[in-house]
DNA sequence: AAGTCGGGGAT
DNA sequence: ATCCCAGACTT
């Protein structure tokens, strides 16, 4: 592990610590597999804030694959409906299903089997195996994606940055850290106008130092 | 590899 | 008006 890596994660936790979003209920520790597969579903393509208007109520209702497959379909599309996507009511449907068949009902701590899930791709599976049983590693969306290509300035698109990433989760800490890239990547390294003026990690992001040195050649 | 889904918040 | 959001599926 090199400096800059050790930088990057430290002052990430410790800002994760100050500054994550801990209220989050899919966060909460008392959650299942299930519940937390289906959070990871419901946020696909979708802010936080926006599956935080449904989730508690979701759940509650929907608390077990069986509960989800024996629920009449209009309903599911109706509590997805606010979040756009509504196909995924049919995609947790199919996998419900599948997870009854094939599982038991148990939601599975394989990769490969989660991967076979309809609507689990590899960061849905990533991120269950991480949240829901502890495994030590890093799923990479378009957050932790836009994050770790700036600051280490990789080719977003591409091999490099999954390894790259993977290779920064921290032992036993594995689960903070995704939610602190998350957290930060949301409200700090934004996608549009990142706040640069206040990030902990600027004075070794390789981008941020490309632009200084860029703005120091408009000025001369 | 590219196209498609999607409502809602932010700018 | 446009961009963006804890992606995955279909073609």
């Amino acid at each position: 592990m090199t400096s800059t890596r050790r930088v990057f994660v430290e002052r990430l936790l410790d800002w994760y610590h100050e500054n994550g979003r801990h209220a989050l209920p899919w966060r909460e520790d008392s959650r299942t597999a299930f519940e937390i597969l289906v959070a990871e579903v419901l946020l696909q393509r979708t802010t936080a804030s926006a599956v935080e208007g449904a989730y508690v109520s979701f759940v509650a209702r929907y608390p077990t694959p069986a509960c989800l497959v024996a629920a009449p379909s209009d309903r599911l599309v109706d509590a997805i409906e606010p979040l756009g996507l509504t196909k995924r009511a049919g995609h947790l449907e199919r996998c419900s299903a599948q997870l009854w068949e094939r599982y038991a009902g148990r939601v599975p701590a394989e990769r490969t089997a989660l991967l076979s899930l309809h609507g689990v791709g590899e960061y849905t599976a990533r991120s269950v195996l991480i949240h829901a049983f502890g495994e030590h590693t890093v799923a990479v969306d378009t957050n932790v994606r836009r994050l770790v290509s700036r600051f280490f300035g990789i080719d977003p698109h591409s091999d490099a940055l999954g390894e790259t990433a993977d290779a920064l989760a921290p032992e036993g800490r594995s689960g903070d850290f995704l939610h602190a890239m998350l957290d930060f990547a949301a409200s700090v390294c934004r996608a549009r106008e990142p706040r640069c003026d206040s990030c902990p990690l600027r004075t070794r992001c390789r981008r941020f130092e490309s632009g200084r040195a860029s703005r120091i050649e408009r000025s001369q």
